[in-house]
RNA sequence: GGAGAGAUGGCAGAGUGGUCGAUUGCGGCGGUCUUGAAAACCGUUGAGCUGCGAGGCUCCGGGGGUUCGAAUCCCUCUCUCUCCGCCA
């Protein structure tokens, strides 16, 4: 969530960067002011009534203390009226500061000033495109096609199993996926980022952290004796490491990988595009997250982009980089970057991955702040990417690489798969 | 699942109704000493809101209550640990 020294510090131009990602705000922003004034017009208020039933109540310590029981007594009397006051203030307040948070928590994230104009994935921004596409054999196949061919990925039995969108993965094809995350966390340790083995389910507390609760509750699997939630992305976890911490300056930059399955309930989106392996309930993913200063996080950003395109060309994919529009990009985004591999025989593009900053908006809910070296304490900069989401991958590898003799693996998983053809 | 214990500042750990936002130790930071470092010694060291400032207010797991006054008493929730049982 945005801070309300953010909103109120510069309002044209909260007004105008809101604007990009296509909502009005002045109206709320409006109202935020005034529940904000109205807040701290009654918190003082309030200090001065405690600041006075502070001091009787020292003042009968004091009196009784030297045994003056009368007045002492008439000194309790006092208190009766503040406390009345009090009371009724309080309630106020915490009727106040509800509404307050009510109306921020609805502002998304401002969107930095790259970010293109635009209301639809159609106004989305194509900074690099590395068309390489292979020219397939006559009569190629879609990925769930081949799965089915070589035996590799069966989907019906996922739903015998548990339902649809849970595949099982078999023989190569079981290979191929404990390969490819294996082939990205070696990389990403490579570059730096310190592998992490998180839970899977998640508390209440770490939903909210990442801003995954309440507005997406219904997309996570929830287990409702416990509480928990299943994580649709590692980034959930791994960046709740880091709620309510206070860095020093000198720890950045934090840069963690870790592999998770996730799982999401994908609510609402049937069609064609979730056959196969477009669209799962549960799939795999390697994340990278990083923790900065905010004076370098977008120089982060560009790292991580670069390390993101290092691992596609290495697949041999073809792939483009996006920058989204204001309209595309998440709520909680800054600057987002997605990636996306070209599928030659759906036709179509795929996106694997989303890498993106997020300044303070979750650092502000997380409370992740950092001593600087003012020592002011102040919200650190989050930013997270896939890197990468397994099953388009997969969707790609195999329909890129089909031959007649079968589905050739990339050069540079064969030392994790063992074998270099599925046939 | 059964029984018990506990939750206090970065950590350890005191504090059972009144200058306690909290003794002390460790750690951190600054300094003295030293060619440098260590040791020793001295000082300093939680967070948030508010105010130009002086200051004021809040926070001892969460919520509620008793009281003039609560870290301390009561209720309630959550979590953690120990033992037993079950078990990968």
């Amino acid at each position: 969530m945005l801070t309300i020294k953010q909103i109120r510090d510069d309002k044209a131009y909260a007004i105008e960067r809101l604007a990009v990602k296509g909502v009005d705000a002045a109206p709320a922003i409006a109202r935020i002011e005034e529940l904000d004034d109205k807040r701290k017009a009654v918190q003082a208020k309030l200090d001065t009534l405690l600041a006075e039933q502070n001091s009787i109540a020292k003042e009968v310590g004091a009196l009784f203390a030297q045994g003056k029981r009368e007045e002492a007594n008439a000194a309790k009397e006092r208190t009766a009226a503040l406390k009345e006051q009090s009371k009724g203030l309080e309630e106020e307040l915490r009727e106040i500061n509800s509404k307050l948070t009510a109306e921020i928590v609805l502002l998304p994230n401002f969107p930095a000033k790259i970010v293109p104009e635009g209301k639809t994935a159609e106004d989305n921004l194509v900074v690099k495109i590395v068309e390489d596409i292979p020219k397939l054999p006559e009569g190629s196949l879609p990925h769930w096609e081949l799965a089915k061919k070589y035996d590799i990925i069966d989907f019906e039995l996922g739903v015998k199993l548990t339902g649809a969108g849970f595949p099982v993965y078999k023989g190569k094809g079981a290979a191929l996926q404990r390969a490819l995350i294996t082939f990205f966390l070696d990389r990403n340790i490579a570059a730096g980022y310190n592998e992490v083995m998180p839970p899977i389910m998640v508390n209440e507390a770490s939903g909210f952290g990442t801003g995954q609760l309440p507005d997406k509750e219904g997309q996570m699997y929830h287990a409702e004796v416990d509480n928990f939630y299943m994580i649709p992305t590692a980034e959930v976890p791994v960046t709740n490491i880091y709620r309510d911490v206070i860095l020093n300056e000198s720890d950045f930059p934090v840069k963690l990988t870790a592999y998770t399955p996730c799982f999401r309930r994908e609510a609402g989106s049937y069609g064609k595009d979730v056959r196969g392996l477009n669209r799962l309930h549960q799939f795999d993913k390697v994340e990278i997250v990083r923790i900065e200063h905010p004076d370098r996080s977008y120089q982060a950003l560009d790292e991580m982009v670069a390390h993101v395109e290092s691992l596609v060309k290495d697949l041999g994919l073809p792939y483009r980089i996006l920058r989204l529009c204001g309209g595309d990009m998440s709520f909680t985004s800054a600057l987002t970057y997605d990636f996306e591999v070209y599928s030659e025989a759906q036709g179509r593009w795929l996106e694997v991955s989303s890498v993106s900053n997020f300044e303070t908006f979750q650092a502000n809910r997380l409370k992740l702040r950092f001593k600087g070296a003012d020592k002011k304490t102040q919200l650190a900069h989050t930013l997270n990417g896939s890197s990468l989401a397994l099953p388009r991958i997969v969707a790609a590898l195999l329909e890129n690489n089909q031959t007649p003799e079968g589905i050739r693996i990339p050069e540079v998983l064969v030392p994790y798969t063992h074998f270099d053809m599925i046939r």
